[in-house]
DNA sequence: CGCGGTAACTTGTTATGACAAGTTACTTTA
DNA sequence: TAAAGTAACTTGTCATAACAAGTTACCGCG
């Protein structure tokens, strides 16, 4: 009946850290350390702190040790998706930054193009945006812009946001589709978001229309689940 | 330079399962096929399978084996909130139903009093609903309904939705606030959704606004990452 | 025929041991 | 003083071994 030792620990360090005994940054004790503590062997040590990082709570670093994963999550308003996401952060207390990382035309792979609803291999504009919330990376956005207008805009996206770079642009958005899910980090994105193997993410998944129900831009936003939520209000 | 044995038997395992050899719902190779497969021990086997399992491709059990997970995803709307969550499951193939675990009044902890503008300790009525997919769990519903309310419809709510049964009851819903994250599973909630500890889940918590912006009800929707994401349509 | 038990197979838990690799701090050297 | 190097400490990787516990299928007994 009695859980399994590896449970028993990660349970009980669990509640310290609910606790506050370790803060958020705080470095938990070292495997050595929590075999003696516990006097168990290493396995089951590693076995503990792997529930803790698969549960959100912690992270390891190599050479360095383990650290309660620092908690605060920022808000992404979804009511309004034309709101500068700067301003979102910056109302929250964040330090909010972007780098360009790709812009370039490319040919539309098969769900791009159905979702832009253009002929598949078609150009469209490739842009990868990685967001930086005080200082570590905390998003990608990956998204395609249909080609006339990745073109007139080159210049501008690699500097601005591109909502509000469709927004002063007079490119009107009436309606944004999306779909928001929970995936995990692979090898490469979790070389881009500095998060281990399987860390979880948030996907929001979107279609921008234009007047006439005409598709503009189609993306992804992935986002470190531990640093990321999104708030939404719905009226009748 | 090149990546550690779990890594690369983990990668090629994924590569195989993104190419269809193995199909969602296959079983994996067991342990012991695969330590002679690629020459290596158990421990190796087990870190690859673990990273299968925390980038959610594939869940294992006891006894059974190792099978790719399910990979289709129910959509729930958000757009519209109030309708019959049973019509849509119905609408995307998915055999749907709940079962009323718990429904009793109790003293309101400190978020909820806060979130119904009630005061700490006041009687309000827990609600504690199992969604079933296709038989299997997929979401755990906790709820809060002020007291007069829960009084008035404690017949009906163990038999139906609460949104629409206030909808039929005369009781308008104007506004939903609520908020999306993404947590994992502990060993309590793992157990309700027959999932493992550390599984991933998403959570929606919303506060529902009654006319004069009056909350009514105040409650957290906990559904399994895999099986669930949420859809929603923004119009400018 | 049906029930029960067992054997075989599955993943889960835990121990011990060893080396690799990243980080930090101190010490030595130029 | 500043740079280089080293020692100590950290987590990561991987092996072998044994037993626990859940599942399935088969076989024999009533």
């Amino acid at each position: 009946m009695s859980p399994p030792l590896h449970i028993s620990i990660s349970e009980q360090l669990r509640r310290q850290i609910a606790a506050g005994d370790y803060q958020p940054g705080d470095k938990l004790p070292s495997e050595h350390q929590l075999m003696d503590m516990f006097d168990v062997s290493r396995i089951t040590v590693r076995q503990a702190i792997a529930n803790l990082v698969s549960q959100g709570l912690a992270i390891a670093y190599r050479g360095k040790g383990v650290f309660v994963t620092p908690r605060k999550k920022v808000a992404y308003s979804l009511s309004s998706p034309l709101v500068f996401l700067e301003q979102d952060m910056a109302r929250q207390g964040i330090d909010f930054g972007f780098e360009n990382l790709t812009l370039e035309p490319v040919a539309a792979p098969e769900p791009v193009a159905a979702a832009l609803a253009i002929a598949p291999g078609a150009e469209v504009y490739l842009q990868k945006k990685l967001f930086r919330m005080d200082g570590a990376a905390g998003a990608v956005d990956v998204s395609y812009l249909i080609a006339d207008l990745g073109k007139r805009l080159a210049d501008i996206l690699t500097q601005q946001m591109t909502f509000p770079t469709l927004a002063e642009n007079d490119i009107p958005i009436d309606q944004v589709d999306a779909v928001i899910e929970c995936t995990h980090a692979d090898y490469a994105m979790g070389g881009y978001l500095e998060v281990p193997l399987g860390h979880p993410l948030m996907v929001y998944r979107y279609t921008a229309l234009s007047t006439n129900q005409q598709p503009v831009l189609y993306g992804e936003t992935i986002s470190r689940a531990d640093r990321f939520c999104y708030s939404l209000s719905t009226q009748a």
